[in-house]
DNA sequence: GCCAACGATTTA
DNA sequence: TAAATCGTTGGC
């Protein structure tokens, strides 16, 4: 074992090797970089020695438990390697009297966590530095974002940033040493001279502004412009520091450009550099609100909703009045078309009006004839004569209730046939009619039953109004025509009580002028709808939301604008 | 040379 | 067996 004393004099204590950059370290008695082999650390200095150089296998390595190179066992006598079991150690001690060793050792550092030491060894991993000692991830930095546990989508697959090992991993997985000592010196500042991993927290607050200053692009906040201690530019320029003596002429176009590229991008990002910084500084973030400098609540923009309220008020001054003049400026197919259906719309409910107060003259038309029907006198012997004169044999059967019934009373019969079924069912709905100016349009009778008004014709309504019995002398009274259509100036003056001809005339007249009159109530309320669906359209078209949201924006000016065609 | 992505390997 | 993480690769 002095053999291999002997070559570790110059030892411990890491040392930078010149062949492979000022930080590379050495190792073993040997003293060279090389980590490319079986290795095996020392439990007590924590050096590690190639399997080579010191005659241990990987193999036997694995038998051993903890190990302790010789220039610490010759220091401390009671530090002992200690084996697995008794079978491996015999195996071990066999294995190396043949090959003419005397001492065992070597555990492979792969074993390392196997054999339950506290601290973790690898090609990577020192098990000394900060970060190897670290057990917890910072939940916060870009590697640990890609974690699974912590939802991400697992692509990167690195070491959280803050374990990734001083010594030993690749210089693109730590925490930028630039930050480290920026941040120091920001420490200084405020006399507070803590180690970079004296608290979580700080950490934790170290890599947002390591990440808002630019290192992950989604997040980024801070302007260029700002002297944060991590800002883009700065970071930049940290790196080329440690390149600058070896590199300071090859400083070619393409990285100016690059770099030009990331500033620009996150000027577009980071408007408000000072809020960004605020932001990053802390877990706080300032209220968006105008000139207000208190901190934003949880989860929210704004410190309170005045201040969101505010804000949105801003934008809308701010925005508003150049979006109006826009509108106004250029012309709009949808509001034209509009105006002409409004046209339209107007047109036909001058129309309808119009028919309607015809219908009304005629309603009044018809009240006058049949007054003035009443006053004839009635002719008996020319009823009574007409009357027999006809067939008496013929039979035809009534529609609501199937019975043949005589030709000369069918039509009295189906008319009391059919207002005794339609009696028995109502036909209602929940709200009175309320037209202004019509009279004697709907029955409206109240069903407390129900809770519903009849929406029958009042003049056909056989459920909540009864014909009025006939007095003995009263004449039909129907006025006569000839060639259908054309007044003869005379009336029926048969007794109403016989008169078969003209049955119920008053009543199916009426009817004809109140359906009509309905009609033209009902086409009024479907063009006011109409013009209501228009004015709404048109007035949304231009209306705060819609100037807000949308804006049509003319890419090409080479191009002709559609709106401009002839056709229009 | 940096970096994202991903296969491969180790570990719990 | 899933999670952790290391090494390699290809694009930029």
């Amino acid at each position: 074992m002095d053999s291999e004393m002997s070559d570790m004099d110059p030892m411990p204590g890491p040392e930078a090797s010149s062949m492979e950059g000022e930080n590379a370290q050495l190792y073993c008695i040997c003293r060279k970089p090389d980590i490319n082999c079986f290795m095996i650390g020392c439990d007590n200095c924590n050096e590690w020695f190639h399997g080579h150089c010191i005659n241990i296998t990987e193999k036997m390595a694995k038998a051993i438990r903890e190990w302790y190179c010789m220039r610490c066992r010759d220091r401390n006598p009671l530090l002992e390697i200690k084996y697995r079991s008794k079978k491996s150690r015999e195996k071990i001690e066999l294995d190396r009297s043949d090959k003419g060793y005397s001492t065992p050792s070597t555990p492979d550092y792969r074993l390392d966590r196997r054999r339950g030491s506290k601290v973790k060894r690898s090609v990577r991993m020192c098990g000394e530095c900060e970060p190897c000692l670290r057990t917890e991830d910072c939940a916060q930095c870009d590697f640990c974002m890609d974690m699974k546990k912590f939802g991400g989508p697992n692509k990167i697959r690195q070491k959280c940033r803050f374990r990734q090992c001083e010594v030993r991993a690749r210089k693109m997985l730590r925490v930028k040493e630039e930050e480290l000592s920026l941040r120091e010196r920001r420490e200084n500042s405020h006399h507070r001279r803590r180690r970079y991993s004296d608290d979580y927290d700080s950490e934790a607050e170290l890599y947002r502004q390591y990440k808002a200053a630019g290192l992950d692009d989604h997040l980024a906040w801070a302007s260029d412009d700002d002297e944060l201690p991590f800002s883009p530019v700065m970071r930049k320029k940290a790196i080329k520091v440690k390149h600058v003596k070896r590199r300071e002429k090859k400083f070619d176009k393409k990285k100016e450009s690059r770099r030009h590229k990331q500033k620009q991008k996150h000027k577009d990002r980071s408007r408000h550099g000072e809020r960004g910084y605020l932001r990053s500084s802390g877990g706080l973030r300032q209220c968006l609100g105008p000139n207000c400098v208190e901190a934003a609540r949880v989860e929210s923009k704004y410190c309170s909703e005045d201040c969101g309220m505010k804000l949105a008020a801003n934008r809308i001054y701010e925005i508003l009045p150049q979006r109006i003049q826009q509108w106004q400026q250029s012309p709009c197919i949808a509001e034209e078309q509009g105006k002409k259906q409004l046209e339209r719309i107007r047109r036909e409910q001058h129309n309808a009006r119009m028919r309607l107060t015809e219908m009304e003259r005629r309603f009044h038309e018809l009240e006058g004839i049949i007054a003035k029907a009443k006053q004839q006198a009635v002719q008996q012997d020319e009823e009574v004569n007409e009357g027999d004169s006809e067939d008496t044999d013929l039979q035809i059967f009534c529609v609501s209730c199937s019975h043949a019934v005589n030709p000369k009373v069918a039509l009295r019969h189906m008319e009391r046939c059919y207002a005794k079924y339609e009696s028995q069912t109502s036909f209602g709905s929940l709200y009175p009619t309320r037209i202004e100016g019509a009279t004697r349009l709907f029955c409206d009778v109240y069903n407390p039953q129900s809770k519903t008004y009849c929406k029958r014709l009042q003049v056909l309504c056989p459920e909540h109004s009864r014909d009025p019995k006939i007095p003995v002398d009263e004449v039909c009274g129907c006025p006569l025509v000839k060639n259908v259509f054309e007044l003869t100036g005379d009336y029926c003056r048969v007794s109403k009580r016989k008169c078969n001809k003209h049955y119920n005339w008053e009543k199916l007249r009426r009817a004809e002028v109140d359906l009509e009159r309905v009609r033209v109530w009902y086409k009024l309320d479907e063009l006011f709808e109409q013009e209501r669906n228009v004015r709404t359209a048109m007035t949304n078209r231009a209306g705060l939301l819609a100037l807000m949201l949308h804006q049509t924006i003319q890419h090409d000016p080479v191009t002709t604008d559609l709106r401009s065609n002839k056709d229009r």
